[in-house]
DNA sequence: GATGAATGAGGATTCATTCAT
DNA sequence: GATGAATGAATCCTCATTCAT
């Protein structure tokens, strides 16, 4: 299908320039398109950052929705959230990085979904923090600073995660656990009370090859 | 002086649109100069934005030396380390964020260059965690890792923090030198061990009033 | 027939917009067609016009004609003249709209040809000027300028005249016979000179519903 | 200065091809400058537009205003009138051609302004008719509609008068002043009774040398 | 008969930059 | 030190048109 070759060419471009730094003829022969024939199937440079960032913040609502709705222990929820977030952006991470860094670029209604959207996962992070206090079993003196350190925590491996390098998803997302549970001041769930993985979605915009400069861990 | 209008004005706006959706008649009225005399302080576009990075950056990797100079306890050195970054990030939101973010809009050896600078940084911070491991103070399972989630709780606090929210730079300071101790495995340094508190720097580029769009801390 | 419905559609653009305004996606919108299939019945934009003009100066040529065949007296041929023209004007005033304004969109052949259509119909006016002014019933100092003025008051209004308003377009040939009697100094044909009324011709381009924006006679 | 030429450039295009289907290129080239030097001095394609048409709107109210005020008999004001809008439309022919066919290019406040202003002359030459009859000078016998004839009647002299042509600016006044008089049934104002001239007042849009292509008066 | 896909050319506008004043 | 004028290149986007399906 085209239309997903254009949003990947895209991602990969927004991810590397900016999307205010990438041209619509960029775009074009990124998919191997005119730039006329790009508006049959995107629509607009604004449309098309839309609905990439659109898919991105979607799956991110779901998978921090079940990753919440499976338990009731916040140890637990924790922990879950922390491996969908980092899973979704390792596996996607050009599509994570620029639905992180471009919301600035949209303008109003759209602007206004995409921050709700965004605020919507922030705020099940919140809860769920919030709860594993009030329960005890978090040990942390500002909820909201506890969330924003692990949000950061977790964004930023869209800066530097890369399929090809050392650590598998399943790595980084095993460490991420502990760091966040060592954050709010307890211990990480293990294995067992976790449950079944639930698998991290690979996003039909994110390119196959990330063949994009960034930090590589190494 | 003139030269720092304009750069004070180029700050908050490279902050708010992006350094390439920022049109350089916006610097100029925002600093209250035709474009063409921006030129005579600024000398182009991309020249601007790297002083602006540059004076972020050296003060950064300055802080850091010194923070890790003072001492040879990893636990004292990392949080100064960590009280360094988030007072300079909390007390230069906008010119923090526009540091981070927009390395890539640079081109040829003014990107070199400041990756350089940036590296220099990131490394201070990996040794300050590799010795800790070493000394046993420290209980890390990937030290990369480590750093990455550190540095990614730290950067971002550019993007929320707001001097005049409910904490002060000191408090989000004392808050992440617990958080970064918890992440290491080990208990933070006390006041006593940290010795005479060093001063974040306010850069002559921060505009005075950030009134800036961003999530702000409540 | 969807031939008619494209051209009715197209008739009420051109008369909104003007044709250099109306793209061709709106064309065949207004004719619930696909833009290509436009192509089918019209064969492209100019094609469009042309046919579109062509049918009423041909059935603008015809009345006349056929009102200066009719007798031999001038002011029974000026009074049938002017009620051809304000009854054509004013029953299809969206298509004599666009045929008197949009001549110099045409090109090349396109454009001698309507030209030439438009010269032969002023020439018929004028002949029947200068004939009343031979036989001394008109009282006119200059023959071309009284038959602009003539042209002048009919064409314009297909700009006004509205189907729906105060005046019926019988109402509207009436007074224009007399305006234009007096203008060439001479007295109204009456009805009976006139013979028996020539209806005038409802285009097959004429929109039904001029719901267009226009100058209402109220 | 610079911002005549282009908008006596501009004028001579829009009265050729229309506004819509001329392009800022072509703009600039007639004014000797490079597109973008047209932005410097005009502000825009439609701001241009508005520009000249607000000038010879302002002008002809101005003029009509004038005309109206020198004297209470309506056989003078009317006369007064049809040598102002005569007089305008035959030494401005071009501009007064856009500024009567263009109104539909223009969009929200632009166009509200403009259709006010053209409201208001005609409201002016309402007026006259409607004292003419009231006093009993004039025998119309549908107010509105003399009105229309002769708004037809004069607008049109812009599409056909020629200053090199075979008829002064003054033969084609005293003419319509004559035809007006006729279709409103009244004796046309002696010259004395009209008093001293108004002369028209040549636009500083108007192209110095009308050679575009038109219905030349022979 | 109808259409989605495709395109090169061109639409208006803004870009960063230079330079004479 | 400061600026209005100027420009070529680039911006996003729409144009009329063709063609395989």
């Amino acid at each position: 299908m085209s239309a997903e070759r254009v949003q990947r060419g895209a991602v990969r471009l927004f991810a590397d320039r900016g999307y205010a730094a990438t041209g619509i003829r960029e775009l074009g022969k990124a998919a191997g398109l005119n730039s006329a024939t790009l508006y049959h199937y995107a629509g607009g440079k604004e449309d098309l950052l839309v609905r990439i960032m659109r898919s991105c913040l979607e799956e991110l609502l779901r998978a921090a929705t079940a990753a919440v709705d499976g338990s009731d222990d916040p140890r637990v929820q924790l922990a879950r959230l922390i491996r969908a977030h980092v899973g979704l952006s390792a596996l996607n991470p050009l599509t994570a990085r620029v639905t992180d860094q471009e919301i600035r670029a949209l303008t109003g209604a759209n602007r206004q979904a995409l921050l709700g959207l965004r605020d919507d996962y922030e705020s099940i992070v919140g809860r769920v923090i919030e709860r594993g206090v009030r329960t005890g079993q978090f040990d942390v003196a500002d909820v909201r600073l506890a969330g924003l350190a692990l949000l950061g925590m977790c964004n930023e491996v869209a800066n530097w995660y890369r399929p090809d390098g050392r650590l598998t998803v399943g790595d980084v997302q095993d460490r991420f656990v502990e760091f966040a549970a060592r954050v709010v001041g307890t211990a990480p769930a293990t294995r067992a009370e976790l449950g079944p993985d639930q698998e991290p979605v690979r996003l039909a915009c994110e390119p196959v090859d990330p063949a994009v400069e960034t930090r590589q861990v190494t």
